[in-house]
Parts: C-alpha cells; sequence; structure tokens
DNA sequence: ATGGTGGGGCGCCCA
C-alpha cells in the first residue's frame, strides 16, 4: 500500500484552493501538508477541501500570516499544535494516522513552518533571525528528546534552510545569505541528527545532483535562471527508511497562473 | 550594491 505525503508553502491557502484542488486531482497526495496558509480558522476553506476528497483535517492559523495545516484522507488522532520559538505564531501541528490507514496507521506527521529570520544573519541585529535560530533550537531539543521512543514519524515543512551546498543554485554565492548561512545549514543537520531523521528527498535524490524546491518572486524568468532553494523538505524516522519509495517535486506548478513561490514536495511511502 | 515581486488587508508588515 502506498502513502503519499506531499508538503507545500502554499502562500494563501484561500487565495489558490483552485491551484490545491488542480494539484490533488493530478497527484493525488493522502496527506497533504500547507504551510503558509494565512487564514484564521474559522475562514479555512473547508467546501473546497471536502470537494478535493479530503474528510479529515487538523489546522492552526492566523490573521495575515503564517498558519499550518494536515489534510488527509484518513482519519486523525492526536492533534496537537506546537510551540516552538518562544511566541504564539500557528508554525506548527502534528497528528496521527489513524486505524483507516491499514499498514500506515500510527504515522505520525510534523509539520512546521519554519520562520523566514529577516534579511540580516545576525542574531544580535536582526531579532526575526534570532526567532529562527531560536526556533530551531527548541526544535533540536524536542527532536532529541523524543528520539529514543519515536517511531514511524515524518517530518515535513517548509524549514526555510537549504542545508547542502547542492540545495542552492551557487553555494559560494549563498553562504551570507538568510537560508543558507553556516551557523542555519550546521543547525539544521544538528536538528536533524538529533532526531536521527532520515532526508528522505535526498535519499531518493542523492547529492550533487541540484535539488530545489523554491524560486523568488523577484526574479523575473525564475525558470530560466534557475536561482533556487530546497527549503522545503520530508523527513523520515530510520525505522521507515525501508518504507521510502519515492520522491517527486512539482517543479512545473511553480510555473502555473498566480503560483506560490513555492513546489510541492511529495514522498510515497510503501506500506 | 541595489532592487526586484508577491499576500494580507489598508498603512505597512512579512515572505
Amino acid at each position: 500500500m502506498p502513502l503519499k505525503i506531499t508538503t507545500w508553502n502554499i502562500n494563501s491557502v484561500r487565495l489558490r484552493i483552485d491551484l490545491v484542488a488542480r494539484f490533488v486531482a493530478d497527484q493525488a497526495p493522502d496527506v497533504l501538508c500547507l504551510q503558509e496558509t494565512k487564514c484564521p480558522d474559522d475562514q479555512f476553506p473547508l467546501a473546497g477541501i471536502k470537494a478535493m476528497g479530503f474528510r479529515h483535517w487538523a489546522f492552526t492559523g492566523q490573521k495575515g500570516y503564517n498558519g499550518v495545516a494536515i489534510l488527509s484522507r484518513f482519519p486523525l488522532l492526536d492533534i496537537a499544535r506546537g510551540a516552538f520559538g518562544g511566541n504564539d505564531h500557528a508554525r506548527s501541528i502534528s497528528a496521527m494516522l489513524a486505524e483507516e490507514a491499514g499498514a500506515a496507521a500510527g504515522l505520525t506527521i510534523h509539520n512546521f513552518y519554519v520562520p523566514a529570520g529577516g534579511d540580516v544573519p545576525d542574531r544580535t541585529l536582526n531579532a526575526k533571525f534570532a526567532h529562527k535560530l531560536d526556533f530551531l533550537a527548541d526544535m533540536t531539543s524536542w527532536a532529541a528528546l523524543g528520539r529514543a521512543r519515536r517511531r514511524k514519524s515524518v517530518l515535513v515543512g517548509d524549514l526555510n534552510i537549504a542545508p547542502y551546498e547542492t540545495d542552492v543554485w551557487s553555494h559560494k554565492a549563498l553562504l551570507d545569505v538568510v537560508s543558507h548561512t553556516p551557523v542555519e545549514t550546521e543547525g539544521l543537520e544538528a536538528m536533524r541528527l538529533a532526531g536521527d531523521w532520515t532526508d528522505a528527498v535526498r535519499k531518493m535524490m542523492p547529492e550533487p545532483e541540484r535539488v530545489y524546491s523554491w524560486w523568488s518572486y523577484r526574479s523575473p524568468d525564475w525558470s530560466a535562471a534557475d536561482k533556487g532553494r530546497r527549503l522545503d523538505h520530508v523527513w523520515t524516522t530510520a525505522d521507515l527508511d525501508p518504507n521510502v519509495a519515492a520522491a517527486k517535486i512539482r517543479r512545473d506548478v511553480r510555473g502555473w497562473e498566480r503560483p506560490s513561490d513555492h513546489a510541492p514536495v511529495t514522498v510515497t511511502l510503501e506500506f
């Protein structure tokens, strides 16, 4: 039994509900994790979500900024909103697939939207960068604390860090650019190792292949310039390593009309 | 070195 999990920074779920529907019709994910929904909970576009075939969901949002959602074809249990980074931003949510998911029952999904971090990569000069590093430190403590007992879990989201040299169009050019500075890339790798997570996308698309999931809106010809970064990730606990069957980044979706600046990233687990 | 383009929701913050 295949289980497809997609992560996608949608940059307003209300504005792009039709793009979500088009993607779901194409790709048929079993679980769709969204970030930057920019939508208070009482305004979440559930009619559209139901029309796509999702009957189960967990979301936490706020007005104007942030917001994360898990949309699922299977019932969800143990829904929990995270508290990372020392404020009440709606940036993480988790849930577990119920018994209706068959062989995938008990699979736990953690969906994160890590702060972008502003422009200046110095925590003493830029509170947004400090918040990003604090958020990452909290995630690292959480990852380490749960490591021994955590099983059958998937960590997804817009982590706003491109960790490896071939996760960006130019490693040298981006060493001082927020998203690829050493304190971030080393911090993300430390968090991954603290939780013994496997980078499932890189497992299927190993370095040195260049792999991106985000291209700036500010690039007039984003595809030809191809100055991308891999900011969106799917990680799995080590017990799922044999189950990771495929990974796909739908770069073409970045080229749809009025797109998000992020492409959807899908990992298929085979049970 | 700079400014470039989007979204939310209405002057400006955030990506």
